[in-house]
DNA sequence: TGCACGGTTGCATTATCATGCAAATGAGAT
DNA sequence: ATCTCATTTGCATGATAATGCAACCGTGCA
């Protein structure tokens, strides 16, 4: 698979993959930010698999990333410029969900993010099985 | 890459590929249908390629084909059901061309698309080093 | 029935990608 | 400075996908 056509074919390589797309469709559909941990306490797949994950989604131009002492806070880009966003957006939060998967991941998100203290996370995986020690 | 989300999955893989990134576009921009060999002469892919390329296409649902003698055209399903379908088209329509791959596309595409006769196409692969021998 | 031709597919090869572990980075707190 | 902790990454491995060639299928025509 060769790359011809930088912008297309990034954008949606980096939404080939199901833990990917689970991301980019939890941000969507909450219009918010999340970080790392909240990410893997939502989507119960562990952080250095995520962090590899935002990483390419970073890179397509889809997500961005903000640093907060030793939280980083990922977001879908509303990019002004670029009209297809909008329509990509449109099209995750239309999606079916068939097996409840994203249902699921938006639950634990709400649930999750009530940990936040002044909208901010304080705290790390609470998920003792994805933990790293 | 584990497949649990049925339907989300199957759909942007489908879009992974480069190749079938330029097929769905010309369908989407033209809003027309297209025989294989009408697509070779377009995209200037083997049409073995092609072929392989629109058969995961139709499997992710994307596109449909009708059989009419020896050719077969596909074209872009505009499911009534699958509101994130037309989302998607109009992605399409909204990307950028950069590189000014998917307007060469086009243009050989509207000046193949002249050879039909009645709306149909009459005859096969027309560049020399694309056909089959 | 045999031929021509648009389209498809089996097979082997090569390239690309996702994953897990463990180690490392870097920013705050002690 | 040192320790803790959220996050990232190098490396090795296994899984998946794309490609080219050649053979094949099926339809229409002589």
């Amino acid at each position: 698979m060769h790359l011809v056509n930088l912008h297309a074919e990034h954008l949606f390589q980096a939404l080939a993959d199901p833990t990917r797309i689970r991301a980019v469709r939890l941000l969507a559909a909450t219009g918010d930010e999340a970080c790392l941990c909240e990410l893997v306490d939502s989507l119960l797949e562990p952080p250095y698999k995520l962090s590899r994950h935002l990483k390419i989604l970073r890179q397509s131009g889809l997500l961005s990333a903000a640093k907060e002492g030793r939280w980083v806070y990922h977001r879908l880009v509303t990019g002004a410029g670029a009209g297809y966003l909008r329509h990509l957006c449109d099209m995750m939060c239309a999606l079916p969900d068939p097996a409840g998967v994203f249902a699921a991941d938006l639950g634990r998100f709400e649930n999750r993010r009530q940990l936040r203290v002044g909208g901010r996370c304080r705290v790390g995986i609470q998920n003792p099985e994805l933990a790293a020690q």
